[in-house]
RNA sequence: CGGGACGUAGCGCAGCCUGGCAGCGCACCCGCUUGGGGUGUGGGGGGUCGGCGGUUCAAAUCCGCCCGUCCCGACCA
């Protein structure tokens, strides 16, 4: 391609509408072009890096088995209405109705409809197991879209659905897409992890997700370098001892606290470590109000309290449920004669002695708190959020924090779609049994846009070789007409060798030239300029580690793994 | 949805407080110049100042409502 012909618009400057690099870089090096919020236009540029995406991950999902299909962006309300979704996805599913007055929806997932895709057609174990993917546009209504394409409203997504006849069946079918998801992100040039997720809204029980490390990632990560466990915060099981040394009860007492909400506040305001301080949190789960206690230092860990509530809907109390639980304004919240059913506790409060905590009324708290005189023994459950140091769940040893974007998850569903659905199978022994299912997804837009923000320096984006939209730039550097016809010969005979080049023709300064090269990061620059025509050599130019060398023109074909003649 | 910021030429911004000719840089078009890291220079085109309403002799500027965008928190590939 010539880029004096190549819609490739590039930016000098920095968008203001961008904070993160990938974006930011995104949209000046020409790949995408913002129409709505959380809705993007994919430039010629930025599709290739796209299609290449696309391209690896069909070639290793066709290794294992799975078949391409395409299913429809938008789907009736009834498939919905069926999984009982229509009601409990939330906001992010986008409902409209057509001119009929019938209902519909974007899909932001396609359970249901492959559900009742295999359901009409697959009727006998000797089908199973059965993968079906496709690659296509998603739309979830995102309650706040950012960083470009990492979290868009629009975007494309692989989404496959298996099939199998037992559990057995779902486990080997896991596990090959799980090895097929490793080798999708190390062909794309990926630092990545897979650590055990929770399942979220899509359901099911066992689930990892595939996690692009990067400090912009929204994703905080516990990893055991020992062991090798790795999980989301969200779920990593905190298995900390706390030892408390040995302390009489003293008697409970109330101190003023004028305006002192927060733990960093009472901590300093009493001078008092923020361990020695146990918050009370105020939720409502399905409606019911229960409290939560955890020491002043941690962080609660709201997974694992709807977990162990059992609860669908999980949601901290507002200020007025606060006021009217408590009789206190938000901040003096305390166990001390709540007039909560429910008090829950974190496992870090159990052993803890005179502790201070709200006394449920304005500018006081108790000190010298102590469960079992002061208030009911509580249930001690793991409640918070691991952290940096805390002991590894598997091994003991000490976990490290790290983060991550999440590009590709993977779950065992079992049988709930397939269950709720009436999508059954005969067994070997002629009986009606329910799909054992999984569904696995991968972000590609995400996965262009993580690969930059893993893959750039300060001039702009370095694509890694197999997700590059064209393996080489070659830079014509001046007008004379011996460079126009050997940098001519020279894209015509990559181009026909099979390596994709994008030819800089434009009559532009060199400075540009280099500047625009960086930027759009393609993985080689040729550059024909001065020096070819004092030596008629080619200076090939690596983007990643800016290492240069000199070539005959002949030489380029090989020396880029192109096909010989 | 709560909190914060912003909306002026394609992009980045100034002007607004204190009402009075709509500006700067880049980009774009024409000329000359230059030609290995965003060359220099001369000329030129491009604006419902987010929208609607109000105040005023006069509104980008003051007031009200609305729309949009971005950032911080609860969702997710």
């Amino acid at each position: 391609m010539r880029l004096s012909q190549y819609f490739l618009p590039t930016l000098r400057e920095d968008p203001a509408e961008a904070e993160v690099i990938s974006h930011k870089l995104m949209l000046r090096a020409g790949l995408i072009r913002k129409v709505a919020s959380g809705i993007y236009t994919y430039l010629p540029l930025g599709l290739r890096a796209l299609r290449k995406v696309e391209n690896i991950v069909r070639e290793e999902m066709d290794r294992i088995g799975a078949q391409e299909v395409l299913l429809p962006l938008v789907q009736p309300a009834e498939l919905w209405q069926e999984t009982g979704r229509w009601e409990k996805y939330g906001k992010e599913l986008l409902r409209f109705k057509d001119r009929k007055e019938h209902d519909f929806c974007l899909g932001p997932t396609h359970e249901e409809v492959i559900t009742d895709l295999v359901r009409g057609e697959v009727r006998s174990y000797r089908d199973l197991p059965l993968i079906l993917y496709q690659i296509a546009p998603k739309f979830r209504d995102e309650i706040r879209p950012r960083f470009g394409v990492m979290r868009a409203r629009e975007f494309i997504m692989k989404d496959a659905y298996s099939f199998d006849a037992d559990e057995a069946g779902l486990f080997q079918t896991y596990q090959r897409v799980y090895e097929a998801y490793e080798r999708i992100f190390s062909r794309c040039g990926l630092k990545f992890k897979a650590v055990l997720a929770d399942t979220g809204a899509i359901g099911g029980s066992e689930s990892h997700e595939f996690m692009v490390l990067a400090e912009t990632g929204e994703d905080r990560l516990a990893i055991c370098s020992a062991c090798g466990y790795a999980a989301n915060v969200e779920l990593a099981e905190v298995k900390a001892v706390y030892s408390y040394p040995e302390e009489t009860e003293r008697p409970l007492e109330k101190v003023s606290t004028p305006g002192v909400r927060s733990v960093e506040e009472v901590s300093s305001f009493l001078g008092v470590s923020p361990s020695r301080l146990v918050k009370t949190l105020l939720y409502l789960a399905d409606g019911e109000p229960v409290a939560v206690l955890v020491r002043g230092d941690y962080e609660l860990n709201e997974i694992k309290l709807a977990k162990v509530l059992g609860a669908q809907g999980l949601k901290m109390a507002d200020a007025e449920t606060v006021k009217r639980l408590t009789g206190a304004p938000v901040g003096f919240a305390g166990p001390v004669g709540l007039s909560v059913k429910r008090i829950l506790a974190d496992f870090s409060v159990r052993g803890l002695k005179n502790f201070v905590t709200g006394a449920n009324q304005a500018d006081v708290h108790y000190i010298n708190v102590n469960y079992g005189r002061d208030f009911p023994e509580p249930g001690f459950y793991d409640l918070r959020t691991a952290e940096e140091g805390d002991p590894c769940p598997r091994c003991g040893r000490p976990l490290s924090l790290t983060r991550g974007i999440e590009v590709g998850h993977v779950f065992k569903l079992g049988t709930q779609y397939s269950a709720t659905m009436g999508a059954t199978f005969s067994d070997r022994e002629g009986k009606e049994r329910p799909f054992v299912m999984g569904c696995y997804g991968i972000g590609i837009s995400r996965t262009v846009a993580a690969a930059i923000e893993q893959n750039h320096d300060s001039a702009g984006i370095i694509f890694p070789e197999e997700i590059a939209p064209f393996k080489a730039l070659l830079l014509t550097l001046g007008k004379e007409p011996a460079l126009m016809e050997a940098s001519e010969k020279i894209y015509q005979t990559l181009t026909q060798a099979g390596v994709e080049t994008l030819w800089d023709d434009r009559d532009e300064r060199p400075g540009v030239k280099f500047k625009d090269a960086d930027l759009i990061g393609l993985p080689y620059q040729l550059i024909v300029g001065k020096k070819f025509l004092e030596t008629g050599q080619v200076e090939v130019k690596r983007r990643a580690s800016g290492e240069r060398q000199v070539l005959a023109p002949s030489e380029v074909v090989s020396y880029l793994g192109g096909k010989g003649p």
